[in-house]
DNA sequence: GTGGTCTAGACCACA
DNA sequence: GTGGTCTAGACCACA
């Protein structure tokens, strides 16, 4: 996995497990990998890989049950709330972007719009 | 102005002077602020302030004129260049964030959709 | 190490780093020194060690690996163009000097074997 | 005239009126031009040009006459000393950095002479 | 331990 | 006044 040299580490991995969650390759009440396994996986240090489930743990998005592991929580209202707010941070944070650039609403649709037309022109070449 | 403490102050730096240019706030040729003047105006140390403008002079974007302070450069190529990137950065973000989220490009131009016309309507309200 | 107080201090140590590389005293793929011991060797400040490295980051010729150090790029066709960009350098510079001073380039084939000669006399004697 | 970024300019002032001496654009007892008027031809500050006239005055290359201005010496000795140290200094400095980069004196005769003939073939192209 | 960022503050070159 | 460099030192992220 790619890391933005910008961000934390950490951060990064927590926004890596959410999608796991939300795409379904982690599902409500399943097992999380062991903090060793994921720190392989992700070629990342066991201690940042703590801290990114840490604070999910905190999040309620995580639930560790001691000597047992981490699991996904099965509380349906929380990882929809999640999902929610994961889609919509997106959203609004290219929103802003563009907004602060001086491109309208309207120009926005219209920009994605070519943007994912061009991105699949070259992908199908 | 507010500082995302997930990234680095000097990069939000960079990244709103290109917006100031972007909007034309900063038109091309002009001087931008004295550094002392964007420290005090950002609430910044000066050296925070330097290495933004350092690495935007690298990038060609300003131009330092000895003795007189910091301009923006003349030559239009290189602006619409910045302009292009800064756009295609957003766009290729959110593209990758939804994409990631197991979201089609389709459902991605109807969220945007979506979202811009509720924000419209919270707005207007 | 001595420093010409003429040029930036910085400056000289990303020149000094590169020469280290070039001579194979460093070699593609190895870790430098940890920038507090670079620090320490030069006797310089950490600041300044960082901003060499810092910008042979951006010119590829150093990768950051978080948390462990930095290392000679693998990418020996980036080694190969830096080479070549520092012996030009320093070979045009002469051109340069020389020819401002009104001698010719023959005469600067016979100048600098006259120097090397004279020099080496000295040398063994 | 075009500045190195890295180099103070008042320095690469001397060098220019060294050079402007030894090839006799500057005789020796002829007057130099006025500090206002070197300083548009440069398009420096006045204060910038003073600083370099007062080395050379020190250096003994340049006599001040009292509201009358600045003329280059008319001892001879002293222009031929200086010539030569210019001179040495640019060989001199092409072989230090040659060498540091681990080229032999051998080496440095044909690279110069493949530098010379590599440049004249792309001039007279 | 290793690098990255930031601050406070000094001093210099140039206009 | 305007930017450039450097130092000393703090604090953080990562291994």
């Amino acid at each position: 996995m790619e890391f933005d040299d910008k961000v934390p580490i950490y951060y990064q991995i927590k926004q890596y497990i959410c999608r796991e969650i939300i795409t379904g390759h982690l599902q409500a009440g399943s097992q999380v990998p062991a903090v060793r396994q994921l720190a392989l996986d992700l070629t990342v240090n066991v201690n940042t890989i703590q801290r990114a489930l840490t604070e999910l743990n905190q999040d309620g998005v995580l639930v560790t049950k001691r000597g047992r592991g981490n699991f996904v929580t099965e509380d349906i209202q929380v990882l929809t709330a999640m999902k929610q707010q994961v889609v919509q941070a997106a959203l609004s944070s290219t929103y802003d972007q563009l907004s602060r650039l001086g491109i309208t609403p309207q120009e926005m649709v219209t920009a994605l719009t070519t943007y994912i037309e061009r991105r699949e022109e070259t992908t199908h070449e």
